[in-house]
DNA sequence: CGGGTTTGACCGGCGC
DNA sequence: GCGCCGGTCAAACCCG
């Protein structure tokens, strides 16, 4: 139904990034930024009239003693829904590309895709494939500036950055390798 | 055939 | 209590 993905120039791999990015991510170094007010966003007041609280404050955590509930025998749905860590970390940034993922070194799957209110363009949902790695990240279009993108990294990897290490490690042989002499 | 994407349904929080 | 809304699930689908 949408057609906003299709007329994506074959520049994906290039990028502007307009905010300072989470230090994790082997991203660009940041440019100036002096129109976009992404602290609001880092700071959960992003409504422009209503300004509701986000859903990630902290506390109000407490259920851990309520996954695997068997609510309905004949509907194996949902066993364990929404761990809501709200205490983990966020780091939300802006990127000015024409490909709204942007390569950051981590492979992604995307759960899903959702249309949110006030946006012209849907919100895509993905998560680290990594095994014992649960973090995730929402990607969002503006629907303001459609040439800007927002991504929110919702917690930290517990692993290293594959594509980040297969690059490094040459320059650290290298390294090894002169600094003998 | 295995992994990723699409997509509609579902769930829970929140405001009224 | 009800409806809206954002986040997630999972079956179907797609693709190399």
């Amino acid at each position: 139904m949408d057609e906003q993905t299709h007329q994506l120039q074959p520049q994906n791999s290039s990028y502007e990034l307009l905010t300072p990015a989470p230090s994790f991510l082997p991203l660009h170094p940041q440019l100036p930024v002096d129109d976009i007010d992404w602290i609001s966003l880092l700071s959960g007041q992003v409504g422009d009239q209503n300004n509701r609280p986000m859903m990630m404050g902290s506390g109000s955590d407490g259920k851990g003693a309520d996954q695997e509930k068997e609510k309905g025998n004949d509907k194996p749905r949902k066993s364990s829904r929404m761990m809501k860590r709200s205490s983990r970390p966020r780091f939300a940034f802006q990127t000015r590309s024409a490909d709204d993922i942007l390569d950051d070194g981590y492979r992604w799957r995307k759960y899903g895709q959702k249309a949110v209110k006030n946006t012209s363009f849907p919100r895509s949902y993905y998560r680290c494939t990594y095994h014992t790695c649960n973090v995730k990240k929402q990607v969002q279009r503006l629907s303001k500036d459609t040439s800007i993108v927002v991504t929110t990294y919702d917690g930290i990897h517990n692993h290293p950055c594959e594509k980040l290490m297969e690059t490094l490690t040459p320059l650290l042989k290298q390294m090894q390798f002169l600094v003998r002499f």
